[in-house]
DNA sequence: CGTCTTTGACCAGCGC
DNA sequence: GCGCTGGTCAAAGACG
């Protein structure tokens, strides 16, 4: 199958195409380097990337030229739309930098003529430039004015044409972006599931000739589904999106739709489910960049501590709640259950953990609808959300809803650590994107980085954050230097980042249906506590 | 005075 | 149906 995709990976390539993407903001030029880039590289045949077409089929853009492969980036936006031939395009140059009235009236008449698009296009400006030129006749025409103010007006209404005409090509820039950006994330996604595919049978492949081979056309069916995310339903799906959460909510919602057993149940568990996040902290809350409002207080059966109840309160009616509750084993553990989507735009801070919410409900749909099975193997998608320590994050499928708990207190397994692995950037804090990407085996580093913002917890210590000798006990929280003193808001933020943003986490997904079909034993909704 | 927290009451789901 | 439990509501109080 891998084959057939025409894909050709080793350890770090792949990565450094997710790198080169994350590591600069979003624009255009990026964004397309970034597709020529696999399509040169991956040597992906174009019936893959026909999958994510560019330019994609924007309604506004239906009715434009659309570019031959030959074009080159300049391909993408104002000209080939706008001066759809080499003839208009010569009398547009000669509207622009020429300095002779008779091509500008040719200008004004040719573009009359071509041009039948909605006010939505450029002729809104040409309009202008109609008008103004008709001032410019007038003038003419009377035969008053003189030289100097037909040059100066003539220079006006240049002007205000080159205006309209750059107003008309940002916003279609700015649309072309969007969609670009959505067919991005798309492709990454697609391209993890493959990468992730491939490294599973390197792997794998001699332990399922031990174990016996999976079924491998329910694999293949199983996976096809996952990779099949036809352009149009991805266009539908996101053209009303914006932000990468949202987009990346919208993939995940189209693999939803197109696995089968993805119902209407599966959704509502997805409402349910919820991102459990274990941390060293002797203030009673995590700041995670979010504004909370505390709704009430409960002694839970059999724990010596009390769960407090917060709601999100940045916007009315965000349904994001979160408990907070200490751990009875080691009361120095804050134990914060988040659970919901929020409905409003978040701070750069709190991006990451509304994105890891979004992303823990994907996994425990996987979770959920594959334990229903008798299938899943919950471990695997806990290794796979954080690769750099199978310990960090756990899965719980067991009733009465499915959680996936970030353990931020225990050291990752330094073997693990020092795994040759994919290398992404950080861009937090301050991040712009959703999605900030880090190594995972980074962690530490991203982590370290995050402790420099601190300013309310004295105590939390973070056992990434140093190296398994240099841990503290258990229990013996490290003072830190003020200076050194972690953000949890940053902390987390960096965790569920990391988490979100690094495309094993879509690999992970992939991988996950895979094992559906292809774990046999792991049955068992098991709840994988390191503390126990 | 507005906002937030506290805390007892209330409600719904679940098991027996 | 009853009791238990988790979760939520809302009035009262605290705080800046």
């Amino acid at each position: 199958m891998d084959k057939a995709w025409g894909l050709t990976l080793d350890s770090d390539p792949p990565v450094s195409f997710f790198s080169k993407a994350t590591n600069r903001p979003p624009s255009v030029p990026v964004v397309f380097d970034s597709f020529l880039n696999i399509k040169r590289n991956l040597d992906i045949p174009a019936q893959s990337l026909r999958m994510f077409p560019f330019p994609v089929n924007l309604s506004r853009l239906d009715d434009q030229a659309k570019p031959s492969p030959a074009d080159d980036h300049r391909v993408l936006v104002g000209e080939i739309d706008f001066f759809s031939d080499k003839k208009n395009r010569a009398v547009a140059d000669n509207c622009i930098h020429g300095d002779d009235h008779d091509s500008k009236a040719a200008c004004v008449a040719v573009k009359k003529e071509n041009s039948p698009r909605s006010s939505l296009d450029v002729n809104t400006g040409l309009h202008l430039l109609t008008a103004n030129t008709a001032s410019d006749q007038s003038t003419v025409d009377d035969g008053v004015s003189s030289d100097v103010d037909d040059k100066s007006r003539s220079e006006l209404a240049q002007l205000q044409v080159e205006l309209q005409r750059m107003n008309a090509e940002n916003q279609r820039f700015r649309d072309m972006l969007s969609q670009v950006t959505n067919n991005y994330n798309a492709l990454q996604m697609h391209l993890a599931a493959l990468m992730q595919h491939q490294q599973q049978q390197q792997n794998h492949g001699t332990e399922e000739v031990v174990q016996g081979k999976p079924d491998e056309k329910k694999l293949e069916v199983v996976q096809r589904k996952f990779l099949d995310l036809g352009p149009s339903a991805e266009t539908d799906e996101m053209s009303h999106s914006s932000s990468d959460e949202r987009t990346r909510s919208a993939t995940l919602r189209l693999i939803w739709k197109q696995h089968p057993g993805l119902d209407q149940s599966t959704e509502a568990t997805m409402r349910k489910a919820r991102v459990s996040v274990r941390a060293r902290s002797e203030a009673p809350m995590i700041t995670d960049g979010c504004q909370w409002r505390k709704y009430g207080q409960k002694m839970a059966k059999g724990h010596p501590c009390p769960r407090a109840y917060y709601r999100c309160t940045m916007a009315v009616g965000c349904p994001v709640r979160k408990q907070v509750q200490r751990c009875a084993e080691d009361r120095t553990i804050l134990i914060t259950t988040y659970e919901g989507n929020h409905n409003h735009p978040l701070p750069p801070a709190a991006m990451a953990m509304a994105s890891t919410t979004t992303a823990a409900a994907s996994m425990l749909l996987s979770g959920s609808m594959s334990s229903a099975d008798g299938l899943m193997n919950p471990n695997l998608l806990a290794r796979a959300i954080l690769p750099c320590s199978s310990s960090v994050a756990t899965i719980s499928a067991s009733a009465p809803f499915p959680t996936v708990t970030l353990d931020l207190t225990h050291n990752p397994n330094p073997l693990q650590l020092q795994r040759p692995s994919s290398h992404f950037q950080v861009h937090f804090p301050g991040q712009t994107q959703n999605f900030a990407s880090v190594t995972a085996p980074q962690l530490p580093q991203v982590f370290g980085q995050a402790l420099y913002n601190q300013s309310k917890f004295s105590g939390l210590q973070l056992s990434h954050e140093m190296g398994s000798s240099q841990l503290p006990h258990q229990g013996q929280p490290q003072q830190l230097h003020p200076a050194q003193r972690p953000s949890l808001v940053d902390t987390v933020s960096a965790a569920t980042a990391a988490i979100t943003a690094d495309p094993n986490f879509t690999a992970a997904l992939a991988a996950a249906i895979s094992s559906i079909i292809g774990s046999a034993n792991g049955n068992t909704t098991t709840t994988n506590n390191n503390s126990k």
